[in-house]
RNA sequence: GGGCGCGUAGCUCAGUGGGAGAGCGCUCGCUUCACACGCGAGAGGUCGCAGGUUCGAAACCCGCCGCGCCCACCA
């Protein structure tokens, strides 16, 4: 039995009233003829970058209450190495969630700080200027750099001169940066840019120094320190990393000083033999009971040591015998320090091993002459040229047992040098993280992480911590310790009496500042003073962007209104340096977290999973991509990167960004070129049923943003768009049209709202397309409007039988699916003429396609519609004759 | 050695207790009155392997395999 549908529209059901959003309402102004003919996403970066420029759109209000503020403690760039794709990738993510809280009206404090102190930098003036810092030259204020730089003969220059050098290099850089970000679309408020090396970062950071002194938290001393050959500097455990390089594992004999039996050991590191200080074995090693408390001797060199036992040694490992040197590596120094051995230093801070006094205490030998003899073949040697020719020794003396065994192993490396850390004694500051260890931990958990497994990684470093962070540097453009040393009148320094720096002297750099009480003239003379030398790690000064952003002890005021900061956005691989050391400092100093919140960016991978870097040779470089896709197809492609995931790089899902903008300029301006006036409310179930979903999907974009997944929000709200554009915007389309205002009036009015919904919604990700379309029929930005409110949205949507329109506007769109199915399928034309379709479905569903009757026909073109009863969805298409 | 994450269509990925999905790519069709930077359709999957829990598992639990990363070791 075929029974017909009734054609006319259900009367509209009851709907209540609610007050309206502002974005919404203003749907109702007269539309302003402003949709372009052949809209086109050309030049919008140009064109919408300037107007939010000129309108402040972006601009921090600290006038705001501290509660409506949300601040973001942006990652400082380097700005002496380039730009790169992972930059676009992860500073899109934190743009897109300034937008969505700015949205949500937050007032979003987002500065862009600017990372500039450090070694990249040095290198890079060094080699664009031809000079070379020296703290001893004083500072000349009318230097100027050679016109012709010159690699070979490089112009000693003080560090206040260096320092302006690297400023004025760096300046060009961070144009080309900020170039970059506004083309991009990064909502930051420009008027809000520091460096860490500019004044107020140098000041807040000897500030936060000296009071870590005073409270004893930062503390100076000769230890052993991980050390750079090549840089002539310290380092921090944070900036190690693991290579693997070959090497060779070497049997010695050494002999026991009591019977001159054998003592066997192994070591990758011959060249420290006469560096060793003792033999280990472990306590409960049977096979060198009879050694252990007794001495040895080394050989060649005949130097006295004695066999100890510690739990640490590891029995399967080679003889079970190790030799401790100082220092070999970080095992050592813990040897070192819990049995208390001697230091018997060989290696320079060059690298190179230095010459020793034979024969002087803690350098005794049972044959002087031969220690002497051999250690000279070594002295002035590299660690390789040392190690190369002690082995020779050692195989003509007939103490090297085999052959040496090639071995792969790790090597730690400073990650900016190009050979393995030493570990060398020498006075450097350091500030105390293991005896923080709990309260770190604790700041850990307190601390909320996105994604939640991110935790783990920083909980395991500060698990593994080995010692205190050491904070000095032995380099040049850094901040400077702001302390001298008082001069004895026989000329020695007398480090540990500082003198420090007043705060109203800050910043100070020792070097060509002199401390209060002492004249100029006093520099270096017995009875005077001695500036520290040392810069600071870029770290220390880093762990304080909070701090220098909201410039703390600077601008109290502002400093109240965003600390602590709201969320921290950056990527995985600096959480133990970045993120570790600002928890530390914010805790240290201000006791309590530096922000709530901690999104974990991932890293961009190239299509074969590698990870970009320049030396692989497969960067990208941004402004081109932003050319060529435009900024909204990249920032597309970044956003749906998920939190915390790595993500390959890929042009495809550009493209589809642009196809998703291209869209949406192309279904705003189907719904608001010639928009007939809207009614007051809307009518039809099908609009009704839409604007409910949309209610929904703004809920769900809202959920997923406050827990910085911005990548679901755009998922589902590009998901929803593209339903909107393929079904719900064919089915009304002759409602649009429809001459009656009876008709089209509510269509207009459901198509203005959902419009205005989408285009609020994908804001956060394509700026500057929904800028675009914002402007035809709006006023003001659409980044300063309301993020659209579900309960409103559900209150212009409210029926009387919501379930029945909602499934209305399902099975009326799934029916013009197998319409187009059969027309697809006979290849005929999507406006072919259906002279008869029978749809048949469950009465349920029957029932609710009733509804949408009326849309069915038109958006299929069919004549006759008939239904019938059935167990699920199935439809029979009969053509007209053409 | 410890930990974290991942393994779903050719590719990139969503789906976390009840119909195996999206986009791209591929194939076929369509000048459709917002859009050919378009529209419609189709093919394509033992959801890493094995076991368990459950009426029911891609999802939950156990084990294994593979990939990536972090930490530790690196005599």
């Amino acid at each position: 039995m075929h029974r017909p549908i009734a054609r006319r529209p259900r009367e509209a059901g009851a709907r209540g009233r609610c007050g309206y959003d502002p974005a919404l309402s203003s749907a109702s102004t007269p539309r302003p003829d402003g949709v372009p003919e052949r809209p086109s996403l050309e030049g919008l970066e140009q064109k919408w970058s300037a107007a939010w420029e000129r309108d402040g759109t972006y601009s921090f209000d600290r006038s705001a209450p501290r509660e409506r503020i949300f601040s973001i403690d942006t990652p400082p760039p380097t700005v002496s190495g380039s730009l790169h794709v992972g930059h676009v990738f992860s500073y899109t993510h934190t743009d897109a969630v300034a937008r969505y809280m700015r949205m949500k009206g937050r007032e979003v404090f987002y500065p862009m700080g600017w990372d500039d102190n450090g070694l990249p930098t040095e290198r890079r003036v060094q080699n664009h200027y031809g000079v070379r810092c020296d703290p001893s030259v004083p500072f000349d204020p009318s230097f100027e750099p050679p016109e012709q730089p010159s690699e070979k003969e490089p112009v000693s220059i003080s560090r206040p001169n260096f320092v302006e050098l690297c400023l004025r290099l760096t300046e060009s850089d961070e144009r080309a940066f900020e170039d970059l970000w506004r083309t991009l679309g990064l909502s930051v408020d420009w008027s809000m840019t520091y460096t860490t090396i500019g004044p107020i970062a140098q000041k807040i950071s000897q500030r936060s120094f000296l009071g870590l002194l005073a409270r004893g938290a930062a503390y100076q001393l000769e230890a052993p320190t991980l050390w750079d050959v090549d840089f002539q500097t310290a380092v921090a455990q944070a900036e190690l990393e693991d290579r693997e390089r070959p090497g060779a594992m070497h049997k010695v004999r050494f002999t026991s000083a009591r019977d001159g039996g054998e003592a066997l050991i192994e070591t990758t590191r011959p060249e420290l033999i006469p560096a060793c200080v003792a033999l280990l074995a472990h306590p409960d090693d049977e096979r060198h009971a009879g050694l252990v408390g007794g001495e040895a001797r080394t050989p060649l060199f005949g130097t006295t040591v004695p066999v100890l036992s510690h739990p640490l040694v590891e029995r399967e490992k080679g003889t079970g015998l190790v030799m401790v040197c100082t220092f070999g590596d970080l095992t050592d120094v813990t040897w070192w320090r819990e049995l208390s051995l001697p230091v018997r230093s060989v290696l320079a801070p060059d690298g190179r091993l230095a010459e020793v006094p034979w024969g002087s205490a803690g350098w005794e030998s049972a044959d002087l002459e031969r220690a002497r003899a051999s250690y000279g073949e070594l002295a002035g040697r590299s660690i390789n040229q040392a190690r190369r020719r002690i082995v020779e020794l050692l195989a003509e003396s007939g103490d090297l047992i085999g052959e040496p065994e090639p071995v792969n192993r790790a090597v730690k490396f400073y990650e900016k040098g190009d050979r393995p850390v030493e570990i060398i004694t020498s006075r450097q500051w350091f500030i105390r993280t293991i005896s923080q260890q709990q309260l770190l931990l604790d700041a850990g958990r307190e601390l909320r992480w996105h994604p939640p497994y991110m935790r783990a990684r920083y909980e395991d470093w500060v698990n593994g911590l080995n010692g205190d962070w050491c904070v000095s540097r032995q380099r040049f453009f850094g901040v400077p310790f702001p302390v001298w040393y008082p001069i004895d009148g026989d000329g020695n320094v007398i480090h540990s009496e500082p003198i420090v720096a007043s705060d109203s002297q800050l910043p100070v750099d020792p070097s060509t500042d002199v401390p209060e009480g002492y004249g100029a003239e006093q520099r270096g003379q017995p009875g005077g003073f001695a500036g520290d030398p040392d810069v600071m790690d870029t770290w220390a000064t880093s762990s304080l962007t909070p701090q220098i952003a909201g410039q703390a002890g600077v601008d109290e005021e502002l400093f109240a209104k965003v600390f602590p900061m709201d969320v921290r956005p950056q990527a995985h691989d600096i959480i133990r340096t970045w993120l570790f050391t600002t928890v530390l400092r914010s805790e240290l100093d201000e006791g309590e977290l530096p922000w709530g919140n901690a999104a974990i960016s991932g890293w961009v991978l190239d299509p074969d999973r590698k990870k970009m870097s320049k030396s692989k040779g497969n960067v990208v470089t941004p402004m081109h991509l932003l050319e060529e896709h435009g900024a909204d197809a990249v920032r597309y492609w970044a956003a749906s990167g998920r939190p915390g995931t790595d993500t390959a790089f890929e042009a495809q899902q550009m493209k589809v960004g642009r196809k998703l903008a291209v869209k949406l300029l192309n279904a705003s301006k189907f719904a608001l070129a010639d928009l007939p006036p809207q009614a007051e409310e809307l009518a039809h179930p099908l609009d009704r049923a839409m604007i409910a979903r949309l209610a929904a999907l703004a809920a769900e974009a809202e959920a997923s943003f406050e827990g910085y997944d911005y990548a679901r929000a755009l998922q589902r709200t590009e998901e929803s768009f593209w339903w909107y554009c393929d079904n719900y915007v064919e089915l009304v389309k002759g409602r649009r049209y429809d001459p009656s205002p009876e008709v089209s009036g509510p269509v207009s009015r459901a198509l203005r709202v959902s419009l205005s919904v989408f285009q609020r919604l994908l804001a956060p990700f394509l700026p500057f397309v929904c800028e675009e379309v914002w402007s035809w029929w709006q006023e003001g930005s659409v980044h300063r409007a309301r993020w659209p409110e579900a309960a409103e949205l559900a209150a212009e949507a409210l029926s009387a039988e919501p379930d029945r329109e909602e499934l209305a506007l399902e099975v009326t769109a799934a029916a013009l699916a197998e319409v187009r199915k059969a027309k697809s399928q006979a290849q005929r034309p999507m406006r072919a003429a259906v002279a008869r379709l029978i749809v048949r479905d469950t009465e349920e569903r029957l029932a609710a396609l009733e509804l949408g009757a009326g849309d069915l026909r038109q958006a299929g073109a069919v004549e006759v519609l008939q239904t019938e009863p059935g167990e699920e969805l199935a439809v029979e298409v009969e053509f007209a004759e053409e």
